[in-house]
DNA sequence: CGTTTATTTCTTGTCGACAAATAAAATACA
DNA sequence: TGTATTTTATTTGTCGACAAGAAATAAACG
C-alpha cells in the first residue's frame, strides 16, 4: 500500500502568515521584481501561499496604508506608480530627512549605536567591493536608517525609512542601467559620517549628509536627463 | 394584521463600511471620547455597526498601521497611549514641518489655494469668538493642512497631517484643563503667516512659522510641567 | 458594419462559522 | 492557606462560500 504524500510544510504559526506574505510582497515590490503596475491578485497569492484571501487581503491593506499599492474599488488592485514628474518632492524630503537624522545622530547617539552603523557600513562595503547592486541598495538603506535610530526620533525614522524604500525602486533603476565607480565615493561619504558622528559634530554631520544627498540626487538627475533624451523620437 | 418592521437604514454601498468604521473610530480617538488604553472590541463594533467582523477588522488594521492602536497578538487591541516621555520628539518634528509647509506655501501656491487657506482661517477664527474648543482643534489643523498642501510636497504632507492629528489628542487634553486668552492671538499669527505667504515672502513664512510652534510647544510644555506639581505625592 | 443592449466572467467585499491562543476561573494538592 | 494544574471562557485569526460591481464578451438591432 502506498504511503499517502503529505504536503511538504503546511505548518504555519497562527498569526504569522500575514507578516510572511506582507514582507515578500514589499520586498517584491521594492526590487521591482513586481514593477510599477503589475497586477496583485488576492485569489493568485492565496493559491501561491497556500491560504485563505483574508490574510492575503490584510497585507494588502497594509501594502496600501504605505501607498506601495494602489487599489481601485471593486476592480483590480496593481503596485503603485513612481511618480516621476513630482521626484524634485521627493529628493527636497530626503535631503531634509538626510540631515535630520545625521544631526540627530551626532548629537544624541549611545554607545551602543556606533557598533550597529559601523556594522552596517562594513556589510555596504562589502556589497560595493564585490560590485552587487541589490545588496549595494539594502545595505544602504541599513546603514542610514541605523544612524536614524541613534537620532532617536521616531517621527524622522518613520518618515525617512520610508523614503529610502521609495528609494531603493528608483535606485534600482539606476544601477539597472548603469554601473560605475561612484559607489566607492558613497563608502568614503559614509566613512567621514560616521566619523562626525562619533565625534558629536552636529555642523559636520550635516554638511556630510547633505553633500552626500545631493550627490545621490544629481546621479539620479542626470539618469533620467539622459533616459528623456532617450525617448524623444527621431 | 401587523405590518412587520424593518430596521430603517440597513443600507449600506458595498465599500463604505470600512471607510465609516475608519474615520468614525479616527475621530473618536483623536477627540479623546476613546482615551488612551481604551479596548478595541472587534465583535462589539461589529454589532454597533451591524456589520460582519472582517469589514471592521480591516479598519482597525489601517489604524493600527497609523499607530493609532495597539495590537496585542492573539489578544486584546486598544486604543495607543501617548508617550509623554518622548514628547520632545514630537515637538521637535513638528516644528520643522510647520517651517518646511509654510516655507513650500511661500514659494509654491497657487491663486486658488489662498482662498482655501482663508477659508479655514475664518472657521477657526469663528472658533475662537464661540470659545468652542473643539472646533479651533479641528479648524487649527484644518488650516495648517490646506498651507502644506499649498507647498505640494506629499511626503512632508503626509508627515505633518498625521503629527497634527497626534497633535489633536494633545491639544485636547490642553483645552480641558484650562481657557485662557491665547486662542486669539494665535488667531493674529495666522493672519501674519496668510500674508507672509501671499507676498512670497519664503523668510518671513519661516520665521512667522517657527515662533508659532514655539508658541504652541511652550504652551503645552507649561500645561504638562504643571501637571506633573499635581501628580507629585503629598 | 457600427452601435447599443444583454449576458457572461472575473474580481472584490462581506458574511457566518470554526479553530487556535491566551487569560481567567476552578479545581487539586501540599 | 498558598501554589500548581486543569478547565472553561473569551477573543482573535483563518477559512470557504456567496453576492455585488465592473469590465469583457456576445447578441440584438439599426
Amino acid at each position: 500500500m502506498a504511503d499517502i504524500i503529505v504536503t511538504p510544510i503546511p505548518e504555519r504559526k497562527r498569526g504569522s502568515g500575514v507578516k510572511l506574505v506582507y514582507d515578500l510582497l514589499r520586498d517584491e515590490i521594492l526590487d521591482l521584481t513586481l514593477p510599477p503596475g503589475s497586477p496583485i491578485d488576492e485569489v493568485q497569492l492565496a493559491e501561491r501561499f497556500s491560504m485563505s484571501r483574508t490574510p492575503i487581503r490584510e497585507a494588502l491593506v497594509r501594502l496600501a496604508g504605505e501607498g506601495l499599492i494602489d487599489t481601485l474599488p471593486n476592480r483590480s488592485t496593481m503596485v503603485s506608480n513612481i511618480d516621476f514628474l513630482n521626484l524634485h518632492t521627493f529628493f527636497e524630503a530626503i535631503t531634509l530627512m538626510y540631515r535630520m537624522t545625521t544631526r540627530l545622530a551626532a548629537k544624541h547617539h549611545n554607545p551602543g549605536d556606533l557598533p550597529i552603523i559601523r556594522a552596517h557600513q562594513a556589510e555596504f562595503a562589502k556589497a560595493v567591493a564585490a560590485q552587487d547592486a541589490l545588496a549595494m541598495i539594502a545595505t544602504n538603506r541599513d546603514f542610514h536608517a541605523a544612524i536614524a535610530e541613534a537620532g532617536r526620533n521616531p517621527y524622522f525614522t518613520a518618515l525617512f525609512c520610508r523614503l529610502l524604500d521609495e528609494g531603493r525602486r528608483i535606485l534600482r533603476m539606476y544601477y539597472q542601467s548603469f554601473d560605475d565607480r561612484l559607489p566607492q565615493r558613497y563608502a568614503d561619504e559614509h566613512e567621514e559620517m560616521i566619523t562626525a558622528i562619533a565625534a558629536r559634530d552636529v555642523d559636520a554631520a550635516d554638511r556630510l549628509a547633505k553633500s552626500h544627498a545631493d550627490q545621490i540626487v544629481r546621479q539620479i538627475q542626470q539618469l533620467f536627463a539622459r533616459d528623456q533624451r532617450q525617448d524623444i523620437a527621431l
